[in-house]
RNA sequence: GUGGCCGUAGCUCAUCAGGUAGAGCACCGGAUUGUGACUCCGGAGGUGGCGGGUUCGAGACCCGUCGGCCACCCCA
């Protein structure tokens, strides 16, 4: 057995799964082309000051999960730990900001963190941004666009919307000092972590799971009250929206973000059914990051969704479509002669009838071997080409998907009628 | 970075006062001439994660290390 395995949190995505993610990536393309949304491609890599400025030095991604080294030029790069960032930068570099701009994405992230269910140290997302309109008509968008994908899969019930507004920085501001100043009255009775974060990043304590930790801030002066005007008149716009959709949320004014570049909505999807990882989506309005990183003042709101918890949760509840059979024709062939017809009639069927699955028999073998590895296969025919049918010019074709023994249902067909009796028997 | 559990064939697991390893599934071959699935027979496959220690002897006990899972932190 070989030493070198992969990186640790960093999985690979065998054959078992892949029809699950390629369901998935599917219903997301057409969902987002359905919303006008158009897809972009960034590089995985990008200077880290690019993360530095827009997700924020605080941040625990900035901190301590990044994966930075210096290239050859001494220059310090970054993996992406996320894809707003990227797409802001591009979108500003390419000068498509100059317009409301909907934009997704998907791709591999990474953040160096210990790996556990739902999270791994390389992980792909979906993310999508809207640029230039400040009101809430778009926050309402991208929430009803990720709530009728959660309803095209089937996962409706098993997800919940956590809503909350973190207001305009002068008044997240107020708040963190009012939070502060009570926090401070009662430090011993927080936990380590949350001890720590009143002088790094106190807003942070609030979404913390400790139990004594929660049960101080019961007591805690709330964000609500602490909101702008314009904040606080979006947010009742938002929930207005929504309400009118038809979108069930709860209201959560505990729900903060881990990343600096948020302001007034933020949300997740949350669920019960990934063990401690919940969080299958989560975005929010970001006004002021686009300015942040050299381009004018041009609002965003997005969000992004991690495939690996999205698959995870599609599985949890069943919703993944069943498994296919990988072929639909099994070629199989006895003696040189055969094989040379087999394989040049193989190609004249992939020509004639797209899309059929057509899987070759190589490596010789018996034919009782053969026909194993036909029945493995999963598909529904066979066709068999022997000494017989090279004789006859003739091929035999042997469905089999049915109960019957012998070879019952098998049926011998002129070479120039194969096409045709493939159409037939397969309704293609 | 911290904590808990775990590491025996490709996969799921078993065995045993500590006396140098098995099962199921999967894989390969066979059951009269060119035909799968069910059944039967046979085969291949493990330096028991790695290193050290205790012992006459260790996969089983001890230590270390690496790896996995789950949880904390935080998020997707």
């Amino acid at each position: 057995m070989s030493n070198i395995r992969a990186i640790r949190g960093m999985n690979d995505i065998l054959p078992d799964v892949t029809p699950s993610w390629q369901y998935v990536e599917t219903v997301i393309g057409s969902l987002m082309a359905s919303y006008g949304y158009s897809e972009v491609r960034m590089p995985i890599v990008e200077q880290t000051d690019l993360f530095r400025r827009g997700v924020g030095e605080t941040t625990d991604i900035v901190e301590k999960e990044m994966y930075t080294f210096l290239d050859r030029n001494e220059e310090s790069l970054t993996l992406r730990p996320e894809g707003t960032a990227g797409c802001v930068r591009a979108a500003i570099q390419h000068g498509l900001l100059n317009t409301v701009q909907r934009l997704w994405y998907t791709g591999a992230m990474f953040r160096y963190e210990r790996p556990q269910k739902g999270r791994q140290r390389q992980f792909h997302q979906v993310g999508a941004e809207a640029f230039g309109v400040a009101s809430p008509d778009m926050d309402a968008e991208v929430i009803l666009l990720t709530a009728r994908l959660w309803r095209e899969l089937g996962i409706a019930e098993d997800v919940q919307l956590q809503l909350n507004s973190i207001g305009n920085a002068q008044s997240r501001n107020a708040y963190r000092d009012a939070l502060v100043a009570y926090l401070r009255e009662r430090v011993d009775a927080l936990d380590e972590d949350s001890q720590r974060r009143l002088d790094s990043n106190p807003l942070r304590i609030l979404d913390s799971k400790n139990q004594e930790t929660q049960a101080v801030l019961d007591g805690a002066p709330s964000l609500v009250d602490f909101l702008d005007e314009e904040s606080a008149a979006d947010f009742s716009r938002l929930r207005e929206l929504l309400d009118a959709a038809g979108v069930a949320y709860s209201l959560n004014p505990r729900l903060v973000r881990g990343l600096d570049y948020y302001n007034k909505t933020v949300f997740e999807w949350v669920t019960d059914r990934l063990g401690a990882q919940g969080t299958v989506c989560g975005g929010g309005r970001y006004d002021g990051l686009v300015e942040q990183l050299g381009g004018k003042s041009v609002p965003g709101v997005g969000f992004a969704m991690g495939i690996e918890r999205l698959v995870l949760l599609l599985e949890e509840c069943g919703q993944l479509p069943p498994a296919e059979a990988s072929a639909d024709v099994y070629v199989v062939s006895f003696g040189d002669s055969a094989q040379t017809e087999a394989l040049a009639a193989a190609e004249q069927l992939r020509d004639a009838l797209p899309g059929l699955r057509i899987v070759q028999h190589n490596g010789g073998g018996s034919f009782k071997s053969q026909m194993k590895k036909a029945d493995k296969s999963g598909a529904r025919l066979a066709l068999i080409w022997g000494d017989d049918e090279v004789a006859a010019n003739t091929v035999s074709i042997k469905p089999l998907r049915e109960q019957n023994n012998e070879r019952v249902g098998q049926q011998s067909v002129a070479r120039a009628e194969l096409e045709q009796t493939l159409r037939a028997l397969l309704a293609v």
